[in-house]
DNA sequence: ACCAGTCTCCTACGTTTGTAGTAGATATCA
DNA sequence: TGATATCTACTACAAACGTAGGAGACTGGT
């Protein structure tokens, strides 16, 4: 149970609470754009049950509302979603990659953006 | 309801039709590993909920089984799965990217490779 | 001290997903 | 042509997800 798997609507609440920080459940239902916004008791259902999750927690009261924060890095959940992806992609990034260009999402400067990320990370993989 | 959002096990479903083409029930639950292979009726409701949301389709029959066959492309399937990601990382790629990159899954190999890619792809483009 | 507003907690219910059993039709082989 | 294996079609059911209402607790203002 190290990382639960999220759903659209998870993220979506873990998404107020790493944008806002820590937030109540009314916060969170807020973040919700206000054209197809859950009901106040929809969010609050779904908060509970990523406590459940421990996906987050309550960190203190304020007036009679509960404060919830993220207990997961966004981090760690995008590292989740992708990994996710590629093990449908046999885990070899490069289809993914070929996709992403040839639907024209991926610039040149985007590829040339992250070889230069490559270079500086095998230099400090060196320095190690 | 032009494409429908495929689960795991769907998609491990979809994957067997893809690779070895038209299947019956009984191949596609051999395709999956033995070790953690649902049983029988457990992939043919599956197929049957498949071909309901159109994503499959009966092409034939072989003694008394039915064959199915893949009614959405591989590739399709892809494109939306990398879509729904991108959606949650706001529909930019470079951080998807970058991910793939920081966890060492992207090689210095694979970006050159993608940038060849990008070249070819927009040099066409100019002769459109 | 009371009332209106807000929040929590509990309950409920329809849909989707994963899992599989059973009964009866069909095919095949001896 | 009858026994055996295999399939289909149907049914069932639990867990997860999305959605939300209602009862009662708490709080802040007057």
């Amino acid at each position: 149970m190290a990382f639960p798997r999220l759903t659209k609507l998870e993220l979506q609440i873990m998404d107020a609470l790493w944008s806002q920080g820590a937030s109540s459940v009314r916060e969170i239902q807020e973040a919700f754009p206000e054209k197809d916004r859950p009901a106040y008791t929809t969010v609050q259902t779904m908060v509970y049950r990523l406590e459940a999750k421990k996906a987050i927690r309550r960190v203190k009261k304020i007036g009679n509302a509960h404060i919830f924060e993220a207990a997961v890095s966004r981090n760690a959940a995008q590292r989740r979603l992708i990994d996710d992806l590629l093990s449908f992609f046999g885990g070899r990034p490069q289809p993914v990659v070929a996709h992403l260009v040839e639907t024209g999402k991926l610039t040149l400067d985007d590829v040339q953006e992250a070889e230069q990320l490559i270079r500086k990370l095998s230099k400090k993989e060196k320095g190690r």
